[in-house]
DNA sequence: GTCCAGGCATGCA
DNA sequence: TGCATGCATGGA
């Protein structure tokens, strides 16, 4: 990775493997939006970015070398040979003409809280809505950024809330499972660092404890928001592909299986 | 109008 | 343990 300042910008060379559409727009983060020059705009770490390429290049837009190096290469996962990942991974054969079409998914590292939350919100929900649900949350009571720009709330924030306040943002019958998690987590009953400093099954044990937690969300915050590679969330698309797979997930798989998870959970929405 | 979406808690066997 | 059922809401 080559990092070259380009006045307010920030240039990026040799990044392999990062498609912008496949990994913001994708169902593992709800708050990228596409632009109309090709880039993305987005909030994350309580900061704004958009971020657009350029061939091969990365170009950062509206931030600075401080946020860029304290955040964003860790968010992006810049430093991961996603590449030699793929070449392993296309050891199975549906993983290999899945990879040759869409290569170029990434999982982003997101923050625990804000991955958290928002598949609580996901479950028995449709992409589209859950972007939706969490946009209107951050707009009511996440920090304003400027321009229409907001972060995710914290959970001190959101544990002054009640279940009413949830569902007016349009939550559903999900509003209750945030109103409580948020509350334990403000209160510290919930430690989102002490699950990550754990093993898979012991963070996965305390994540399936907490209310309105159950084993799909579970994977899909270990796997996004808690830097667990091999959670391998299986949803209602997922469960379609593990027809493909009777004896169980090949060998290659092991120890990123939520990065085959995700080339063929996009696979499935666009062929099953 | 009906069906479905990155499911879960609950009750019952 | 496993299975059936209710659940909020917006888009197709």
């Amino acid at each position: 990775m080559k990092v070259i300042k380009e006045g307010k910008d920030i240039r990026v060379k040799g990044v392999e493997c990062l498609d912008l559409d496949l990994t913001l727009d994708c169902g593992q983060a709800f708050r990228w939006e596409k632009q109309e020059d090709g880039s993305y705009s987005g909030v994350a770490g309580g900061c704004f970015l958009n971020i657009k390429k350029d061939g091969g290049d990365l170009i950062f837009r509206d931030t600075n070398e401080e946020a860029f190096y304290s955040f964003w290469v860790n968010y992006f996962d810049l430093e991961k040979d996603y590449r030699a990942i793929c070449e392993t991974l296309k050891e199975d054969e549906l993983l290999s003409s899945t990879i040759d079409s869409y290569y170029g998914i990434r999982i982003l590292n997101q923050e625990s809280w804000e991955a958290l939350c928002s598949f609580v919100i996901s479950q028995q929900n449709n992409i589209k809505r859950i972007k939706l649900i969490i946009g209107r949350l951050c707009k009511a009571y996440g920090e304003d950024l400027g321009n229409g720009r907001y972060t995710f709330p914290s959970a001190e924030r959101l544990s002054k809330l009640e279940v009413s306040d949830f569902e007016a943002v349009g939550a559903g019958y999900r509003a209750k499972y945030l109103e409580r998690l948020s509350k334990d987590v403000a209160s510290g009953k919930i430690d989102l660092e002490k699950i990550k400093s754990l093993s898979l099954d012991e963070a996965r044990k305390a994540l399936l404890d907490i209310y309105g937690v159950g084993i799909k969300v579970a994977n899909c915050a270990l796997l996004f928001g808690f830097q667990f590679y091999s959670a391998f969330p299986v949803d209602v698309w997922m469960k379609r592909v593990m027809e493909y797979y009777p004896d169980g997930l090949p060998e290659c798989f092991n120890g990123i299986e939520g990065i085959a998870q995700q080339y063929l959970f996009h696979w499935a929405r666009n062929n099953l």
